[in-house]
RNA sequence: GGGUCAUUAGCUCAGUCGGUAGAGCAUCCGCCUUUUAAGCGGGGGGUCGUUGGUUCGAAUCCAACAUGACCCA
């Protein structure tokens, strides 16, 4: 530290650093001691939830100061950690002088470790009286304001770590969080799923319509890509013999911000060998219904102001049927390209020139549909136009054995039968980097020769799913934002 | 990419018609041994996002830029 930037400090950093020297000229550095554990016999929701037990019992606890109320020979603050926030009482005559001293060194933020035992206050408010207390750590900066927080947006993304000091919803957002993606692991693991890992980096992008972020090897000399999906690896391992397989993990798409798009995310894909998308949409509405009914006792979720139901089982739909059902339009009865670009323009969608039946039916989809989708439900049977990997239908091949399955409005996950005819694959791909290069939207798309190969050697019939971890967790902890559900979301630096 | 809005003390916010800025919390000093948004008395703290412009004079009006939020594509 500079002495130019000692100057730079406001009153109230230096008040906090002037404290800090007195401690230490007392003898107590917190930063100075690299023995420093503090074993609390428990945290502050155990000594509130069980009072009756711990009444004038020693205990000790640790956690940060987070505001002080002095009244001259004894003082009474909170002291939160990750489990809630505990009144404590510190006097004077059983601290002691010395103590005492040095507890009025003690500033907002600081964190500290207190033996001490637990009573009831007049007012009925149970409460740590303060045997004896250790500074841990110096706090050297302010918090926000004890009772506004901080609520400015910005501020709480770039600066999470005082978000989650002082805003316990927050705090309790992501514990949701973790709690999802460790019941995901538990349900897929009882059921036989092996998680795997596979590469971040690809040579090119591949299986999905989004534009890659590119990086350089140096040694090899090579251009990488950051993967946009797990799709085509993990069928791989499915061709390698492992059956059940599943990978949770961070995604990478250089495409726009916004309330439901950050540009990494993490989703969970898995693939089922010898299934189809029938077993995969049951396993799905299990999944999800196990997580909700772990994570709030119940199936049912407030969302919104509404209340979604996640018991089994969900609602089905074709896409055909939701179409007729919220558009109005029955693609049964129209047959043409031609036709379907016409009554497209009629409900004056965003057409462009290279869509054919299956684009528009799926553009009518998306446009009039998917915003009625409040409850869960599958929507299945989506046209083959918009559906590279998945298999055709035998009865209907303008269509595939895929479905999505959506709520609250949204998208959560997209499934299919996979595709392991290899060469009907390698003309998919095809017609997929031909329909790229007239929507001149994407680059560095080259067709995955590898994959091919591995559907060569011979991919069993398979099912599987990819399912965006951060949109479940925004509909389970009713989040309207990504980046409520994101620890550290994508922002121009400052 | 387009539109709307926001940016004032560490935090949360006022600031009227253009006349060089206020409150609460926090902080500092004094008093206070069951308070709890503790209380009482006193003090300090600001390049009003940035850069220009208009004006005798700009937090305020205008423009550009920066960052963010919301809506649209």
């Amino acid at each position: 530290m500079s002495d130019e930037r000692v100057v730079e400090l406001n009153e109230l950093m230096q008040s906090r650093r002037d404290n800090l020297e007195k401690l230490k000229s007392l003898g107590f550095n917190p930063f100075g001691e690299e023995n420093a554990r503090f074993n609390a016999s428990n945290n502050a929701k155990e000594l509130l939830d069980n009072f009756e037990q711990y009444e004038d019992k020693e205990v000790s606890l640790a956690g940060r100061l987070m505001t002080m109320r002095g009244h001259g020979k004894a003082s009474f603050a909170n002291i939160k950690d990750i489990s809630g926030t505990i009144q404590i009482y510190t006097r004077l005559d059983e601290v002691g002088p010395e103590s005492f001293e040095i507890y009025k060194l003690l500033d907002i933020g600081d964190l500290i470790g207190i033996k001490g035992s637990v009573f009831k206050t007049r007012k009925g408010e149970i409460t740590l009286r303060v045997k004896e207390f250790k500074l841990l750590t110096k706090s050297l900066r302010p918090l926000p304001d004890k009772y506004h927080g901080l609520k400015d947006v910005d501020t709480r993304y770039r600066k999470r770590y005082v978000d989650l000091i002082v805003n316990d919803e927050v705090m309790d957002t992501f514990v949701k969080r973790s709690q999802i993606i460790q019941e995901m692991r538990n349900y897929l693991n009882d059921k036989g799923f092996l998680e795997v890992e596979t590469p971040v980096m690809h040579p090119y992008a591949t299986g999905a319509p989004s534009r890659p972020f590119i990086t350089h090897h140096n040694t090899l000399d090579m251009q990488l890509v950051l993967r946009i999906e797990t799709e085509l690896y993990l069928k791989r391992l499915i061709v390698g013999g492992m059956e059940k397989v599943y990978e949770i993990g961070r995604i990478f798409r250089n495409e726009g911000l916004s309330t439901r798009h950050n540009p990494e995310f993490t989703s969970v894909e898995l693939y089922w060998a010898y299934h189809d998308y029938d077993d995969i949409m049951k396993l799905a509405e299990e999944l999800i219904a196990h997580i909700a009914k772990k994570l709030n006792g119940s199936t049912e979720i407030q969302c919104e102001g509404k209340i979604l139901d996640f018991s089994t089982p969900w609602e089905r739909i074709t896409m055909l049927d939701a179409v007729k059902k919220y558009a109005g339009v029955d693609f049964n009865q129209i047959s043409s390209d031609q036709e379907a670009m016409k009554v497209a323009k009629e409900h004056h969608l965003p057409v462009e020139d290279f869509m054919t039946w299956g684009h528009i039916l799926n553009l009518f989809f998306e446009e009039k549909c998917e915003e009625h989708l409040i409850q869960p439900v599958f929507v299945y049977n989506y046209p083959i136009e918009v559906s590279p990997l998945a298999k055709k239908k035998k009865d209907d091949p303008r269509m595939t054995a895929r479905f999505e399955l959506f709520a609250n409005g949204r998208e959560l996950g997209n499934a299919f039968t996979e595709l392991n005819d290899p060469d009907e694959q390698r003309r998919r791909f095809e017609d997929q980097l031909a329909e790229r290069e007239l929507e001149e939207r994407i680059e560095k798309h080259k067709l995955d020769e590898d994959f091919i190969e591995a559907l060569e050697i011979g991919l069993p019939p398979t099912g599987g799913i990819g399912i965006g971890i951060d949109r479940l967790v925004m509909l389970l902890t009713d989040s309207p934002s990504i980046r409520d559900v994101i620890l550290f979301p994508t922002m121009r630096p400052k």
